[in-house]
DNA sequence: ATGAACCTTCCTGTCACTGGAAGGTCAAGA
DNA sequence: TCTTGACCTTCCAGTGACAGGAAGGTTCAT
């Protein structure tokens, strides 16, 4: 199937795709006329890589996760090994976005919000960090 | 002053500052040796830029509100929608971090991680979406 | 024959920097 | 005086993960 139909099949954008087979995720092969013939296995590779992309994986972890897919003797270990340190780092994005979420608020709910020009907010990030 | 000391004061590094005048934000004298030449007030500047960027401000938001920080006439209002934005916008992405971290620990906690091939994580993966 | 809907490659732009090369300037020490 | 080292300058390239668009080839239906 030509990459229009992949796109659909996988719900990633052709352009996403030409970039996957750039760098070297994916290999497809061609028909005659130059287009890009995808086999059902691919769209199923696509749609591997959509979802973890989804799940906040790097593209270069994506990688390691579909050679391990392809690798029938994988230990089951080496997936959770990328999978639990994903997790520690969302969980640190999570804690530094709550803790951001915080100090905004807080000076959110200083200001006043009126046309007048004194603003909490404005004052705490000129403040003199030293 | 020269960049190197601006730099020390303000917590940016040298390229973080040349790349802010690039951009227009800010913009130094020069000395008759074509060293950039930075005042007090810019300093000032540069660390206002530090701090909203660590509050999560885009580049473009941290110009706006260096413009109403300027503006003596500003109305308290306009800054305090542009945090209130921002705060939504962090709020979102917690929430999506967080129902990603939801699947991914359940997927975690569901693979036995050993040297076995079976990964109920590559499994998830893998799965037909539709 | 023509037009629309595909497909191709290639180049540029995004965001907010960071690294590095090649070279100019300045102050201190031998 | 010379040199060394720490500064500074500009300019170019790379990052991650694509998106937009130009210029042109292919296929199919009318």
């Amino acid at each position: 199937m030509n990459i229009g139909e992949a796109s659909g099949r996988s719900g990633l954008p052709a352009k996403t795709i030409r970039y996957y087979e750039d760098i070297g995720l994916i290999r497809p092969d061609r028909s005659d006329n130059g287009y890009r013939d995808y086999r059902a296995d691919d769209v199923h590779k696509l749609r591997f890589l959509h979802r973890s992309r989804g799940l906040g994986f790097s593209v270069e972890e994506c990688r390691q996760l579909l050679a391990l897919y392809e690798d029938k003797s994988r230990a089951s270990a080496d997936v959770k090994d990328i999978a639990s340190t994903k997790l520690t780092e969302i969980d640190r994005k999570i804690r530094e976005l709550t803790e951001l979420r915080r100090t905004l608020e807080h000076l959110v709910h200083a200001c006043h919000g009126n046309e007048r020009p004194d603003c909490p907010i404005l004052e705490e990030l000129s403040e003199r960090t030293q």
